[in-house]
DNA sequence: TAGTTTGTTCAGTTTAAACTAAACAAAATG
DNA sequence: CATTTTGTTTAGTTTAAACTGAACAAACTA
């Protein structure tokens, strides 16, 4: 790794960080140790090969493998090369935070579409639910709108991220 | 219940949409039951005994039990009573979309906590770390500002909830 | 060529959580 | 009092997903 351990001196709040971000990923609905492996790369930077990963993680060089691949389609890691070296190394992308959100967006998305389908659907003879359901469905859209904003204000300032 | 079927013409819609909250409700780390609960509310409003939820939703009354419990917790709805009858009768609360909010609040205050505690406990020396740390930091509460305006506009506006 | 070192795949195990069903408690009725 | 009707609790089952470990393939080395 480029970005090495400073110091050596701090695996415990090192490992700490490392199973919150863990848990971190649990709750957003990913597997835990794609979270411990991005909470790695925010501490130790990379780049790190896969075989370290799982060493360092202690963790199957199995799980390693499908992990790093989710978090590359995610777009939080990349993969690189070095010549004259046949391991495969990861780091951190440009930008690896929208790809956080983008979870929250979809899903609030696909939940304000699937609201708006049935309030198409039904009759107008279900007059309440169709008010509620239009309701639900304004408050979903906000959620989106909301959230996708962080991602486009990530995605276009690419450096400066102030309030909005 | 009082507002009920408008027609039984529809029950196909109606359970599509009742599964789809379903759906989201495992998405957004909730059982899927909370979620069905919820959907018929939206779909045919209340107020509803436990037992008749039971029959309608195909689920044990145990599992209505501790779901409208847990409902009723987040502030998605409220149990109420009839003179002369046993039977507890749940309904909507006046505004419970906000509630739907307070998971993605909560995880996101969660996750900012925990990487400022690391940013806080980590040495000078791991320069590189502690700056990905506080970008890290600046996103989450970013998440965690957005997403509480959302819900706090719909608890004061009360009732009329523009763009913001 | 055989032997290493790498990453991937997949069958099987483990784990965590939802869900059920049965026992229970509380409140009514006859 | 026994019986019925309700809601809750909890032990146990089911289910879904993560994770492992071993087999495999590809690319290199001696």
């Amino acid at each position: 790794m480029n970005d090495s351990m400073p110091d050596d001196s701090a695996p415990e709040q090192a490992n700490e960080f490392i199973e919150h971000m863990g848990r971190v990923a649990r709750a957003d609905g990913l597997p835990r140790i794609a979270g411990r492996l991005f909470g790695f790369f925010i501490l130790y930077g990379g780049p790190c090969a896969l075989g370290e990963l799982a060493v360092k993680l202690e963790v199957s060089r199995g799980s390693v493998s499908t992990n790093t691949r989710l978090l590359e389609q995610l777009g939080l890691l990349e993969r690189v090369s070095r010549r004259g070296d046949r391991k495969d190394y990861f780091q951190l992308t440009a930008d690896p935070f929208p790809a956080l959100l983008r979870g929250i967006v979809a899903r609030a998305r696909d939940a304000s579409a699937g609201i708006a389908h049935a309030h198409a659907d039904l009759p107008d003879s279900w007059k309440g639910a169709k008010a509620r359901l239009a309701d639900l469905d304004a408050f979903y859209q906000r959620i989106h709108k909301a959230t996708e904003g962080i991602v486009g204000s990530y995605e276009n300032g690419a450096e400066d991220h102030a309030k909005s």
